[in-house]
RNA sequence: GCGAAAGUGGCGGAAUUGGUAGACGCGCUGGACUUAGAAUCCAGUGGGAGAAAUCUCGUAGGGGUUCGAAUCCCCUCUUUCGCACCA
């Protein structure tokens, strides 16, 4: 028989629900704790990926509401981007509606999972009372000047008509539909993200975030020190900034190398001719994609332009060379090349016979440029740099620089790899942008009382290849604010990123339509005290959080510097080796699961199959062993419901209890404490759950019939414990169970159960007894023989007794509570 | 190439600060119950030797520190993840 999770699930389901136990209350008394799981695409089905996340959510939420916190665990929906609008694509409908339809499917699945959200707080970023504030962010990053529109060449893939960040291009293809990535010059929005790199690198705000996330967001940011040196042109006005971290390499420059992109290459081409060797390579090197560009693979090729520039330190003319490996997003988008001490260089002046010269020498070998075969980086003397001969490089770096600054020549300064984030997307379902583009005013911001500009419905979704927005004749012709002139809208609309970036501080306030939440709300609830995700948002979410929470900060809304104190990034699930997706089919759905075994098995088996940080392998058996786990429990309750009855909550005397019934007792205020242990200092609910596994098998091996009513309190107390212990990880059974035994009140209410020290100290102590390190017996003694007794009696035990004879015992070791070491 | 993490039975994984390696679960083997199956219960389960007591090998490989190492140190290998023409 098994145990009917079917009717107790839907039963406690809904008691929850109806009692509203998951609602927080905003600025209460009590201490807050705020659990937050990354929120969902409304795909309209729940996978294995969200049944993992939740479930460790939920398990830290529901354990917290047992200790007596104020909990907050909040849910909602990442409903705008083109996911939605292909879903509303293939179904021949309005992303509008099969968002609802689909957001109200995974309520229900949520539910159906017992998850703890509190419903009164949904957010979902395509509905105008949540899109409004995004607008009206967008509006204040405006005024701050964090916002600008630049024409620049963008990944744009032609299958989704759209601008793609760097990082949703993978491998030169897009990151949605696996389609090649092209270059495209256009007018793009941006977020000046980089105004804050040097605050995001500050990682003192984070109590625990995973070290490798930290390393990870550092890479991506990649600050590194250098100077800013100007080379003029030889002929004409203008001058090529260039950033490098070598000054000390500044009298070996023997070419300047630029990437197509760069404004002087685009001035020189419009003088040329078509056709020219320089356009014909540009237009060539343009074409490809950047991440092909930048692979290792490629070959590094170039034109000369036959122009020169001037290296400002010696007068030396300098040729000028377009280069397809030289990134314009870096530094100054400009490299003082130096063939003799940078591979890049050197490999590139070796293709086209370009001079190289040594500027530093290696003190151990003297460099002869003839036998050279690479360059030389390491750090060394300087030589044929005029005053700094004589100079170790590393010094030079320093003098050098200080020099530079002296003459005017440049300056020292500091270049990241991290760029401003292009947010523009030509695309229907995401939040407009609130601008107006006037003839006679320019561009003009919608004044807030007209925020938001609502996403017009009646579009044709999928047909146009353009943006469908040019096609919203009504939306698009609209009136200028300050001249009141006929104007146009602007038609991008933000990155779903935006969205993302600040629904944590909307939950704090969801409903308020005055504001985007208020301050008191968000003082109270912030910083998220657990938020729980997936490694893939270490580079881009959790950066853009940080960035829009420490810009919201700066602008009154918030008063913490960091949005999340503590991060896990859980594993992913894996089935038959590989991450389940649907290209592999290996999914597996987890509807399927709740029907046949129900919630609480799937979620045990969730957090008990590995730690919460590590992948999860998706295995049926597992799953079975899991629910024979819940039916034994369930058994042993039942079996024993009159004992549990009648003696819980009474107090056993220490008197008439045999040996069996005392380890029980240990079983069970052992099992509180790990079980206490492994879900506060390091969240590993695999072993607790282990432990309380272990338990039952000690309560299952107790005989009932020979118990005296003073052992049955014990019995029945080790039985009793197993709901308040498993409640974070399977709430419906436990509190089912709870209520069976007695129970009046839900068992969050009920609260932590705590060990009691006493019953875990042992009257008797095993000692393994070791000799040279190898295991050679046990040694019973009770706990309170003195240590010179206990290496007296390990000596005497017989197979130590073999193990020593012959032997001169030199040292007998004793760690008290642990075991015996003898030396011989 | 740089950076990070990891490598333990047939499998997922335990071993929190150096102290009985393999907890717990899965799988497998044998048994009980049953007309039979399912379910359940009992026993066993790292390799090798042995009737057993017990011995021996064993935490990717090699070396070291220690009474004692999966754990600490050095070298090598492998895997995963992140970054990478970053000037």
């Amino acid at each position: 028989m098994e145990y009917p999770f079917h009717e107790i699930e839907k039963k406690w389901q809904k008691i929850w629900i109806d009692k509203g136990i998951f609602n927080a209350t905003d600025c209460s008394d009590k201490e807050k704790y705020f659990v937050l799981s990354m929120f969902p695409y409304p795909s309209g089905k729940l996978h294995m990926g969200h049944v993992s996340n939740y479930s460790i959510g939920d398990a830290v939420a529901r354990y917290k509401m047992m200790e007596g916190y104020n909990v907050m665990q909040p849910m909602g929906y990442d409903s705008f981007g083109m996911p939605a609008e292909n879903f509303a694509i293939q179904h021949n409908s309005h992303p509008r509606l099969t968002t609802e339809d689909n957001i109200d499917i995974m309520r229900g699945q949520f539910n159906s999972m017992g998850f703890g959200f509190d419903w009164d707080r949904e957010v979902s970023t395509c509905r105008p009372n949540y899109y409004k504030w995004g607008q009206w962010l967008f509006k204040r990053m405006y005024e701050k000047g964090l916002v600008y529109r630049k024409k620049s060449f963008v990944n744009w893939c032609d299958d989704c008509q759209t601008v793609l960040a760097n990082e949703q291009v993978e491998d030169g293809a897009c990151w949605r539909c696996g389609k090649e990535v092209k270059q495209k010059e256009m007018m793009q929005w941006f977020f000046r993200i980089t105004e804050y790199a040097e605050q995001l690198l500050d990682f003192s705000g984070m109590i625990d975030w995973p070290e490798r996330v930290i390393t990870m967001q550092k890479n991506w940011i990649g600050k590194s020190y250098g100077t800013e040196i100007v080379f003029p042109l030889e002929e004409g006005e203008g001058d090529i900034p260039v950033f490098t971290t070598r000054p000390d390499t500044i009298y070996g420059v023997t070419f300047m190398a630029l990437p197509p992109e760069h404004h002087l290459v685009r001035k020189w081409l419009e003088e040329e001719k078509e056709g020219s060797d320089m356009a014909a390579f540009c237009d060539k090197v343009l074409k490809e994609d950047k991440a092909e560009r930048s692979a290792d693979d490629t070959v590094k090729e170039g034109v000369f332009t036959g122009r020169y520039c001037i290296n400002p330190l010696n007068g030396d003319k300098v040729q000028i060379w377009v280069t397809n490996y030289v990134l314009m997003e870096y530094g100054t988008g400009a490299v003082m090349a130096v063939p003799a001490h940078d591979q890049r260089d050197w490999e590139f002046a070796a293709k086209y016979d370009i001079p190289v010269k040594i500027v530093i020498q290696n003190p151990e070998e003297e460099l002869v440029l003839d036998n050279m075969t690479c360059a030389y980086t390491e750090p060394g003397v300087m030589v044929a740099s005029k005053q700094f001969d004589g100079m170790k490089s590393t010094d030079a770096i320093t003098e050098i620089s200080k020099y530079i600054e002296a003459e005017n020549m440049g300056k020292r300064t500091e270049s990241y790899r991290l760029r401003d984030w292009g947010i523009s997307r030509q695309r229907y379902w995401g939040n407009p942008i609130p601008i107006i583009h006037c003839d006679q005013c320019g561009t003009v911001l919608v004044p807030d009382e007209d925020l938001p500009v609502l996403l017009p419905d009646d579009v044709q979704v999928g047909k146009t290849k353009q943006n469908p927005l040019l096609s919203a004749e009504a939306w698009l012709n609209t009136t200028c604010p300050k001249c009141g002139g006929a104007a146009k809208r602007e038609t991008d609309t933000m990155d779903t990123f935006v969205d993302s970036s600040w629904y944590f501080a909307r939950y704090t306030d969801a409903l308020n339509d005055d504001q985007p939440f208020s301050k008191e709300n968000a003082d109270y609830w912030l910083p998220i005290d657990q938020y729980i995700g997936g490694i893939e948002h270490a580079c881009m979410h959790l950066l853009y959080a940080r960035f829009f929470h420490k810009f919201m900060r700066d602008i009154g809304l918030v008063s913490c510097d960091e949005p999340f104190s503590r991060l896990l990034t859980q594993g992913m699930v894996i089935k038959d080796g590989a991450k389940m997706s649907k290209s592999k089919g290996n999914m597996v759905d987890p509807g399927d699961y709740i029907d046949r075994y129900g919630a609480d098995t799937v979620r045990l088996f969730m957090l008990f199959a590995s730690p919460p940080e590590k992948d999860v392998e998706w295995n049926d058996e597992g799953v079975v062993g899991a629910f024979r786990f819940l039916n034994r429990i369930w058994r042993l309750v039942e079996q024993n419901l009159h004992i549990v009855k009648k003696f819980h909550k009474h107090y056993a005397e220490d008197i008439e209890i045999s040996r069996d019934i005392k380890e029980l007792r240990y079983s069970t205020h052992f099992t509180i404490k790990k079980v206490n242990e492994d879900i506060r200092e390091r969240m590993h609910f695999n072993t607790a759950i282990a432990a309380v596994m272990e338990h039952l098998n000690n309560v299952s091996s107790i005989k009932v019939e020979n118990l005296t009513d003073n052992e049955k309190v014990i019995f029945a107390e080790a039985i009793a414990v197993i709901p308040r212990l498993l409640y974070p990880f399977t709430p419906h059974i436990c509190e089912e169970l709870w209520k069976m035994m007695g129970g009046t009140s839900l068992l969050h209410k009920v609260g932590i159960i705590e060990h009691i020290e006493k019953f875990l100290v042992k009257d008797e102590i095993t000692y393994p007894i070791q000799i040279m390190g190898k295991l050679r017996g046990k040694l019973d003694v009770p706990a309170s023989t003195p240590i010179e007794e206990i290496k007296k009696l390990a000596l005497e035990v017989d197979n130590v007794q073999k193990h020593i004879e012959g032997k001169t015992v030199r040292k007998v070791i004793v760690v008290p509570n642990k075991l015996v070491s003898i030396v011989v």
